[in-house]
DNA sequence: TAGTGGTCTAGACCACCAG
DNA sequence: TGGTGGTCTAGACCACTAT
């Protein structure tokens, strides 16, 4: 609780001196047991510190060579896995401004009630708001949060991070979700607010999101305008393993 | 080369059990010390092999716990990552052609160079292919493979997979790439090829991929049909070191 | 040949979850 | 309390890269 894991505050260190150019792009590390020593540790929790740059996209090791610092390690933010809009805008400069448009009681959607297990309390909260960036509205995002994890949503909170207020204050874990991206025609009502003019065509992301021990409790869809959209990834080559099937 | 690492023959095996229904959905493996046991290994070994299972969504772990096999696991068909179309067309059941439309030497465009490195020699080889599923045309994509790296590229394998020429012919050692999503206006050629009618958006993903030694060597444009296209990934939380910067 | 990362072992201690 | 996964150690051998 109150200090890190040797690995992650190691994995830590490491970034922040790639990020800051201590290590430039490029260039190799120290090696394993040259870092191990640097740090008062073990090869195998310098090599777990590693793997967490490597999934970052920040170093490629080369077997017999060494940890290359790669020079997508400043530019790239990685907009996959589970990142939230108020983490993005806090993360870059944004000039961004939420508002609610609605905090109600409403069911999940039955198609969804379907995905996650008939046998749910469907009971959920509803919230849509509203995303503007530099005056201009760019997404809209509609979350339905089970009444069964989490009770209510104060108004102060749907202002604010949702997930922030799910960690910090309920203490929930969130663990992973599914998502998939689809390029969907909108009704009048959200080609409003997005103002959408030339096509009614827009950028939906859906989400379904799932606690520690795989309760689901998270429905999200995120309606972006296309033409402000981009999704950044960084994908490594799988072999073997999840190629079959 | 001969065997396969022992942990992802196990990462395999417990993969296809899952698949195959030998694991249920919702039931916890065995601990990895029974695991260990099973397969004659460390417990360190049985965990990295768990891992790969947990990076591709077949389990969550929960600690005191165990290993909970998840519903996502036969559904999920993660199309992030690096994935060809031919190998797509393997996995699942579809009926898909692949025509060259063409090929021949294009030098990498001025503003993909810029993101690349100016010291790189451009000259490339280009290449243009529609992909057509149940005789609709659903993507075009646009590929240049760098001379430096791929010489040449044979009219058969432009027919089939690049990457299996690359890895199994060529021995490329394809390590990771760069990904952005977008969508875009496209001229007539491309919506004529596509039949893109009322709006001429365009669902665009281009990567830059990258040897195992850093060299980069490939940038593709792969542009899809907007409602044909669907993006599906599984992704976990990440804490502490990826959310700061 | 010397150094590197990749794999694997056998052990240890801890925090968490259940009955 | 006993079993679980999470972390960490200190060692070993291998395949690969460089010189």
């Amino acid at each position: 609780m109150d200090t890190m894991q040797k690995y992650l505050s190691i994995a830590q260190d490491l970034t922040n001196k790639i990020k800051h150019g201590q290590y430039t792009e490029g260039t190799l590390l120290p090696s394993e047991t040259i870092l191990a020593n640097l740090y008062g540790t073990s090869r195998a929790t310098v090599r777990k510190a590693l793997v967490e740059l490597t999934e970052n996209g920040l170093i490629q090791k080369i077997k017999g060579k060494g940890s290359v610092v790669l020079d997508t390690a400043k530019f790239t933010f990685p907009i996959s896995g589970i990142t939230t809009f108020t983490e993005l805008n806090r993360n870059q400069q944004m000039n961004a401004v939420t508002t609610v448009l609605a905090l109600e009681d409403r069911p999940l959607p039955a198609e969804i009630m379907k995905q996650v297990g008939r046998h749910l309390d469907p009971a959920a909260t509803f919230i849509q708001r509203l995303r503007t960036v530099d005056d201009e509205a760019i997404v809209v995002d509609e979350d339905y949060l089970l009444k069964s994890v989490v009770p209510e949503v104060p108004e102060i909170v749907a202002q604010g991070s949702l997930y922030e207020y799910m960690e910090d204050t309920l203490n929930l874990n969130i663990a992973y979700a599914t998502k998939t991206i689809t390029v969907e025609p909108m009704d009048e009502a959200i080609c409003a607010k997005l103002h959408l003019e030339t096509a009614n065509l827009a950028v939906v992301v859906r989400s379904l999101t799932y606690l520690n021990d795989t309760t689901f409790f998270q429905y999200t869809r995120s309606i972006h305008r296309p033409d402000r959209f981009k999704f950044v990834d960084f994908a490594r080559r799988k072999h073997l393993v999840a190629k079959k099937f």
